[in-house]
DNA sequence: TCCAAAAATGAGAATGATTATCATTTTGCT
DNA sequence: AGCAAAATGATAATCATTCTCATTTTTGGA
């Protein structure tokens, strides 16, 4: 059972006006101006995963996991990794979720969609390798 | 430029006589029963790393990484990496190989076959769960 | 409304993998 | 041998995340 509390508004809302955007624990508890004690929005994240309510993106092992409100106009999406410059693309596309069924079906292997990333060189670095 | 050590030998035999499997520095260093100092390990295996010698796998932010060496007869192939028993399938799938053309044919980005990984739950797992 | 149980909170400590430090030793080359 | 580059060892530091535990808040029911 879980209570309504003053920090779990508030996170929530927060995250509604940042659902556009991947956030660290770092980021948010700066951008919350430490109103929110960091073990408590942990906390709350974790909760909210459990619930649903947010996606974990674990873009690199060495960062920090980053967050995002599942909303309507938040379409499940994949990450391509730059490895020269470090950008992170969004890529919706339907070859990847064909793929993901693909394996699911075929090779009986259920994909964490949000571990899906893909590591290379962008357009750009290509351009500059020349 | 590197020098030739005793360690660097030892581990170098050690990784050749388990190229099978996938080691964390935890059961490297258990293994060999304490004879390289852990950093040591980390320092060689990082070393390796750079040197393209063994292969790098980060099957859960939470858990250890393991590493593998690159053996020269291990075609192409990708790896279903299950977050539960740590099960690592080896993937050789046309599919895969589809999209990774795909994706850098229509997105422009070109992506590092060697870091293909997929993180989930395997079949034995899922009827486990049950 | 009041109470007790369940849940949440806060501050700080603990964890655990990995990296950094730094003084010392080893290696490869001449 | 002598020198510079690299490797080593022991230990401290880092960093994200989780745990602890005493305290406070929330909730549903009496």
């Amino acid at each position: 059972m879980k209570y309504k509390t003053k920090h779990r508004d508030e996170l929530i809302k927060y995250l509604r006006e940042n659902s556009d955007k991947h956030l660290t624990i770092q980021e948010i508890s700066q951008n919350l101006d430490g109103k929110i004690p960091q073990a408590t929005i942990y906390r709350l994240i974790n909760k909210f995963l459990e619930e649903g309510l947010v996606r974990k993106y674990s873009i690199d092992p060495t960062l920090s996991n980053c967050y995002q409100l599942v909303d309507d106009d938040c379409h499940e999406h994949f990450h391509l990794v730059c490895e020269k410059c470090g950008k992170v693309i969004h890529l919706e596309c339907s070859e990847v979720n064909h793929l993901l069924n693909h394996i699911n079906s075929e090779h009986k292997f259920e994909i964490n969609t949000s571990k899906v990333n893909f590591y290379g060189i962008c357009e750009d670095c290509k351009k500059e390798a020349k």
